[in-house]
This record gives C-alpha cells, structure tokens and sequence, in this order.
RNA sequence: GUAGCCGUAGCUCAAUUGGUAGAGCCCCGCAUUGUGGUUGCGGUUGUUGUGGGUUCGAGUCCCAUCGGUUACCCCA
C-alpha cells in the first residue's frame, strides 16, 4: 500500500523487533554508567540558538547545520545538535559546581543536525554519552575512556581501535595551525589536489589525507605535542600510564583533533573498520575551559559521546522471538469477560499473556501458540481448559484453579 | 553542500535490443499429517517512488522532483 505520508529526510523508524536491540542497547548503557555512579542527566530538546554558536564555535560545521528556526516571539530556538553545551548550561544554571564538586552525570538523547544523510549518518540520531566535572586529573580521563570500552565490551563489539592525542590549549592549537599551514605551503607543490584545497581551510584535514603522494610530506609535519606545556605533557603521559594499566590498547595519534572548539587537553576517539566513512564510534575529550565561559566557575571537565546508530550497525545481535507464556482463546463472547478477568489476573501475577483478540480458529491458535514458544494455551469456554504445549497434555480446570495449577507445572 | 549509483507486491528480488508486470518468503483460509513446528491447494496486496516528456507503445529512454546509498566533506 502506499502511503499517503513519509518520513521526513534522514529520520527512521525503530519498529518492532528492532526496538528489543534498542532497549538492550539502552538497557547496557544505563547498567554501566549507574556502576561507575555516573548520574542521569536529560535536557530539553530545544535551547536557544546562542548556546550553541558561542560554545561549540561559530564557524564549526556542526552550528551551520544546525535547525533552527524563530518562535512566534521572534525568539532564536535550535534543536540540540549535540549535549555537551545543554549539559555545562544546566550543570551551571542548578547551581551543581556546589552540590557536586566532583559531578559524574550521563545521558541517551536524539540530536538533530541537518547534515546529508548517509548510513550511519541521519538527521536525527541518537547519542549516549558521558562528562565529569571537577577535576583536571588524569584518572578522570581515564575512567571516561574506561565506561567507554566497558560498554562496547557489553555489546560484544570489538575490532575497535582507540586513538588518542593531547591537543593543548586554544592557544596551542593557533600556533600549531600556522605551523602545519606553513610547512604544507613550503611544499604545496608535491600536495595532492585534494590537499592543497583543504590548506587555507582546515590544514589538519591533509594529516589523515588518503592520498599517496601526500603521505612522505605528512610524515615529516609538525607534531602539535612538540608545542605542548611541561604540564600538558605530564597529564597525557600519565593518562596513557592508566590505560596501560587497564589494560586498554590504544594508538597514539599525533593528528587527532576534533570538531568542536571547546575541546583541549585529552582527545579521544574510538573507531571501527567496519563501517565504511562514518566509522567513528566514540569521540570526546577533555574541555577545561568550557563551564567558565559560559558563565560558571572554572571547572575542568573531560567527557565523551558515542553514536547509537553506528554501534548498532556493529552489535549484530539475534532477536529473540516473543517468548510469552501463555496463549489465550476466547472466541465465544459469552465468556469475553470472563476471559478478560483470567488475563487480569495472569498478568498481575506476572504471566506474560497473548490474547487472540482476532478469534482465530482453534487450530490456527495452537498453531500460532506454538509458533511463538508460548508454554500454556488456556481456552476459555463454559469450561477453562489448560494446555500445556510441551507434553501436550489439556487439563480442565476452573477459574479459581488456575493459578496454582499453573503454579504446579 | 558537490559527484556517482539505485527506487518493481509487507520483505528479498525477476522481467531478453522499449511490446500483455512475475517468483520466493510472509500473511489469511481450506484440506492433510502417527491428529501442534509437516505437506498440498487456494487467496489478498502493485496507477513499477512521484510528476512531466519522447514513442503506435515506457518498469525499461529523457527531464524534474522525492527518498535511499557510496565517495568527498564532516562527524557520533
């Protein structure tokens, strides 16, 4: 049939079976998170456009595609495109740098980003990710980087890699922009075309180029960590220390950066080979500086967020079939409420019940019964009858018997 | 946003150089079965994504549009 509708660019339904993997996906997060005493945290779908320019940067590709749109009041709304600036907004606005000097707090959300969409890449998608805030030590780091891994051990997803880089202060990264921007221009002529459009723009792209001939230039470029503090350097060894000692294998990756300009400090990045160009599982990172701009007392924080769709495409889980326990026939409306009764009093009991609401031959029930592992068919006529679908074997019982026959099996 | 590929029944896909739109699965029913996961028979569903155009004739060719997908870009 056709519809008269359809959905809108880059959003999806999540239909039945699939939410299971949903719901055991989500299930995972809320589980691990909880055992780290990491706290939920949800916000509102909206929040005024400036939120997010002055945050995570003007000129970032995130804040153009954001939607947005004016309010009968004239007002500038965004939909969230991301949850770390809700997050440092709400954190500052409920006063919790004072009730949580050491504040751990996750979150599961859609985000909205007008993007073009692509597998793994939608224009509302879903998110869970994590921030502590309070502290600048480099356990912290290690412990975000921890729940990470743990979760996507839950999931049985592996073939992941882990990359990680220090990429310092703002100021830092300006000075290394210049650097790298005039060390590629020096040799300009040996870049791929691809390359020698990204060097005004974004000169850190050409660092992970594909290209051949950019490769021997790439190798000899400017590390940013040769522009790192003594301090910097100190924190970002000890973080790999930590990992080390978790046992976590990691990839040190010199030209790792990330989109958003709040980031400095620890960068991070989980990613897998699997899923072709949008294969970034995990990012996050530390962003010191963040609370204090937007008008909170400074406060380091470090956190991460990780793409649901994207491990989803990964955790490749069977769904299970419906598993209920019991069937229930009631085709003669002369017993429809006293159907209704016995199925009131089953699944306040905790029987998980089907009914036929449809009054299918008797046949074609069993038949049905069978095919979703129910356990038990209970017919409902003047006489209850009780079937166990196992052995087989149809006992006759009254209302009142039910539960305990049930109880017996 | 730029470029390529794709769009046929609920699902997976067929349809020879443009010539009457099909199959399997699923679903529903009937029958069959050592009488509940078998097997057989029958049935429903499509203005071939949408709108134009070329043609005697378009699922097939052209244009537009919508959606998906791949690469670039970017990111989770």
């Amino acid at each position: 049939m056709k519809s008269k509708y359809q959905k809108i660019k880059g959003t999806f339904d999540i239909l039945p079976p699939e939410t299971e993997v949903w719901q055991h996906i989500e299930s995972t997060i809320h589980h691990i998170c909880q055992q780290f005493s990491f706290q939920e945290i949800r916000t509102p779908a909206i929040e005024s456009v400036d939120l997010f320019k002055r945050n995570i940067g003007d000129g970032t590709d995130v804040s153009k595609e954001m939607f947005v749109w004016k309010d009968q009041s004239g007002k500038e709304i965004s939909l969230k495109p991301e949850m770390t600036a809700p997050v440092v907004r709400a954190y500052i606005e409920s006063g919790f740098f004072r009730k949580y000097p050491l504040c751990k707090m996750y979150y599961i959300d859609s985000f909205f980003r007008r993007e073009k969409p692509q597998k793994g890449r939608q224009r509302q998608f879903n998110q869970f990710g994590v921030e502590a805030f309070g502290t600048k030590n480099s356990e912290q780091d290690a412990e975000i980087i921890l729940i990470a891994t743990q979760i996507l051990k839950k999931l049985n997803i592996d073939n992941t890699n882990l990359s990680i880089n220090n990429i310092g202060d703002s100021d830092t990264r300006i000075k290394y922009e210049s650097k790298l921007r005039n060390y590629f221009n020096d040799h300009k002529n040996s870049l791929s075309e691809l390359s020698k459009a990204r060097l005004e723009k974004n000169p850190m792209r050409i660092l992970d180029s594909k290209e051949k001939e950019d490769q021997t230039i790439i190798k000899n470029a400017p590390m940013i960590k040769d522009l790192l503090s003594t301090e910097e350097k100190e924190h970002f060894s000890s973080v790999l220390t930590h990992l080390k000692g978790l046992g976590i294998n990691y990839n040190e990756n010199p030209y790792l950066v990330r989109g958003l300009d709040y980031y400095n400090g620890t960068t991070f990045e989980i990613t897998t080979q699997s899923t072709g160009s949008q294969n970034a599982l995990c990012g996050g990172g530390r962003y010191d500086s963040l609370v204090e701009k937007m008008g909170g007392p400074e406060t380091p924080a470090v956190g991460f967020a990780a793409g649901i769709e994207r491990i989803i495409l990964e955790a490749k889980q069977e769904l299970g079939k419906k598993n209920i326990d019991i069937y229930i026939s009631c085709n003669d409306e002369k017993y429809t409420s006293k159907g209704l009764n016995i199925i009131q009093n089953l699944v306040e009991n905790e029987y998980k019940i089907f009914f036929d609401t449809n009054k299918k031959n008797i046949k074609n029930q069993i038949k049905d019964a069978v095919k979703n592992n129910a356990k038990f068919m209970i017919t409902i006529n003047q006489e209850i009858s009780v079937k166990n679908l196992i052995s087989k074997k149809e006992t006759n019982v009254s209302e009142s018997e039910i539960l305990p026959f049930l109880k017996n099996q």
